[in-house]
DNA sequence: GAATAATTTACACCCAGTTTACATCTCTGT
DNA sequence: ACAGAGATGTAAACTGGGTGTAAATTATTC
């Protein structure tokens, strides 16, 4: 089971990538200021750290340079959004950065393509008593197969990496169909609904009217 | 029957290897530290060694030298990717280097190549009734050889060393036929069909749609 | 209760993939 | 070099299931 760190002062932003991470199986550690941050790496070994850079005692930057001694991953996570910061956060050996605010599920995708990256990787999901295989594409519910068009699965995929967020309707189906959402077809709907039907999610796949959709779980 | 030694302290991964070498027909053995590494080593005689480069206890530069004494082949799994690891395994005596994250197949793949050249040929693999020779290159079915072309061959070999993964078109056509693939042409198909009427295999060789195929095994 | 939004059913179409047949290319032996 | 055989790629007709859409139904909001 991975480690991961999340250096994070803002304890909601904290709570919500910990549970996040957590319900997806990954084992999470937090400190909330650079001095707590340092003497958890200095005691342990960590897969993965998220990091803020804007910490009290000592800041993200300084953290960064002692953690790159090792080969640990990090990436950034900040309310810093200029072109400097990024750069000067890749220059110093970050893996990856993202600027506050942010989806959740954008989060989850790049701790994922981070830790593939590196090799550490956790290609099953649990969820809800379905285990999505996103190597083989198959998706198993209490042990038996359940067949998902590719569309369905990409469907699927979105809903749980962004488990307990809202997801609006023109994002959704742009990140799942890569191509602008008119808003005049019922397409989105015609396929949350297979789903729903599939897996028996009728219930935690919950409308948003007007909004979208929630996985909730 | 081959002896192989796995020397990886990430259990999912050391797990997959295992799995992997194991259902092709070889024997595994596994350390998931340095320490644990040395002293099987120090007891046994294996045929290939799998040497993960950062482990805890003794890394794998130092189990390397170790090995060496004897003339057991090395294969480098490692995350480290820089042309300086690469350079400094090989030059310490790794018989090759692979670096994570990889598709099965490829470590595969070279777990064969390195045993073909040390002369260690056990190259058989067996599956769904069918029983594949890489060395002789022939492909038998209850008992009678079924007389494959090379291209044929080296499509099963993709596809058996990545059983139970999705393997997407293009990867699979770039793969087997060492050139990009346009897309255009309906070449991959028309060998998929010759493949599954040859071995019976219509129901192993899934397609999935817009996606590509897999073998079910 | 009107208006708006989402669900649900049913259906049609289209295109990805299959299949067959054939053309071309590659090899082999004489 | 040539012929023949087999391997490989391609063209073209075919098929079927995935996908999108229309339309009726139900739910939600004001």
């Amino acid at each position: 089971m991975l480690k991961i760190l999340i250096v994070e002062d803002e304890k909601p932003i904290s709570d919500l990538i910990n549970e996040s991470l957590s319900a997806l199986g990954y084992r999470c550690f937090r400190a909330f200021d650079g001095r707590e941050a340092a003497d958890m790496l200095e005691e342990n070994e960590y897969d993965l750290v998220l990091l803020d850079i804007m910490l009290p005692e000592i800041d993200g930057y300084e953290l960064l340079e002692y953690i790159k001694y090792g080969d640990t991953p990090v990436i950034f996570v900040t309310a810093k959004g200029t072109v400097e910061d990024r750069i000067k956060g890749l220059n110093m050996g970050a893996d990856d950065y993202l600027v506050k605010p942010f989806q959740i599920g954008e989060l989850i995708a790049r701790v994922e393509a981070v830790l593939r990256r590196m090799g550490k990787t956790a290609k099953i999901l649990y969820l809800l008593g379905v285990e999505i295989n996103t190597e083989s594409r198959t998706v198993k519910k209490d042990g038996e197969f359940i067949e998902l068009t590719a569309k369905e699965f990409d469907l699927l995929l979105e809903l749980v990496r962004n488990r307990n967020v809202a997801l609006y309707r023109d994002r959704l189906y742009e990140k799942v169909w890569n191509e602008p959402f008119s808003g005049e077809t019922r397409t989105l709907d015609a396929h949350i609904h297979r789903l729903r039907k599939k897996l028996g999610w009728e219930d935690h796949i919950k409308t948003l009217l007007r909004i979208g959709y929630r996985l909730e779980a």
